[in-house]
DNA sequence: ACGATACTGGACAGTGTGTCCAGTATCGGT
DNA sequence: ACCGATACTGGACACACTGTCCAGTATCGT
């Protein structure tokens, strides 16, 4: 019965839309690229794109969801040996994100900003559940604002970090990151808080 | 000579594309909306369209640009009497944001996420000069990590506040995001540190 | 080897774009 | 109040992309 894993002619199909998916997207960003341009980068018709996704917003999630597994195994790993302060999914994420920065171009949108809806609230999942912890949950707007917060700035300084591709590694800009979450601007710009 | 202020006709069409784009961004989004779409809401002929603008982007820009002022206005002002803490363009933008409620969901995006981005680059001018005069010009990518994460904060706060239009006030939100932003989520939320 | 399944390429109607034009309405200045 | 300048109109144009369908062909799994 071929009904459960996948015919080797699905599998290349799919592998080749998500390839080509990404080399566009890195190329001239995704609300550029049209369905035929992939179907042409992929080399596969466009019937046949349309026998595995109703369309372009379709290929990309499924695109994302694949790869939103690995992190989620190594976050939930890093979860549990967590320490006192610190978020447990921005370490894994920014590793992540160097180690596949074409990869993560791509799902945070390529040169524009067209971040999927689909990893925003995932973080914004992880984020919220994290700070709950730290707080007990009190549930009001004040955890929500802080979330979001939080949520904004992974966001922007992980689009600037890949895009201006600078020498630091991933543990400098977590550490960056985290000490200005938790700490505040102060902490980090004010006089001599030593940061390194 | 009529070269220099404008023909009423003009600015009566201009004017009436410029609401259009409001209510239908509101509506559905701004990437949904189509020219013919715009063009039948301001019951105007979709030619004429053509030669205000050359494209949708190019309509939004115009509208966004001329809103821009006042609030640069406003900031300036603001800016003289600039006290030690805080930053000088989050309270006049929350304000404004919360007078203008429906302009400012068109200039965020709408119900998606599509900020222009001159807004962004507008913004992050704003905080990286006010990060400027706290820090001295080091000019590091700390500086500029600060900048972002501060940016991206934002932006997800106002986001938020503006879509579940919740009964915080300009003042409370702005004073939450500014204790945030300078003294980080532990301050915030760790036990009794007070926020009200 | 053979039945099932996936790919192909081409055609289709539908929608939106951006440009052009001739006809009509409205403006601003004298 | 008039008249030349300027702006609006509606319709037509070629073009591009979408999403669906189908008959023919290649490739799969067993």
């Amino acid at each position: 019965m071929p009904a459960g894993p996948i015919d080797r002619r699905v599998a290349r199909t799919r592998s080749r839309l998500q390839q080509a998916l990404f080399r566009l997207t890195a190329e001239k960003g995704y609300t550029a690229i049209t369905v035929e341009d992939i179907c042409r980068e992929a080399d596969v018709g466009r019937s046949t794109f349309y026998t595995h996704y109703s369309d372009k917003d379709c290929l990309r999630k499924a695109t994302i969801d694949e790869h939103m597994k690995s992190l989620q195994a190594r976050s939930a790993e890093r979860h549990s040996q967590r320490n006192a302060k610190g978020f447990s999914f921005s370490g894994p994420m920014f590793e992540h994100a160097h180690a596949m920065r074409e990869m993560h171009r791509v799902l945070m949108g390529g040169k524009k900003r067209e971040m999927p809806e689909e990893i925003r609230s995932w973080i914004s999942g992880q984020v919220r559940h994290e700070l709950t912890n730290i707080q007990g949950d009190e549930g009001g707007a004040r955890l929500e604002i802080a979330t979001r917060f939080i949520v904004g700035a992974f966001f922007e300084v992980t689009h600037w970090w890949l895009e201006k591709d600078t020498k630091l590694s991933p543990a400098e800009i977590d550490r960056m990151f985290l000490q200005l979450a938790f700490n505040g601007v102060n902490a980090v710009l004010a006089g001599p808080t030593r940061i390194e």
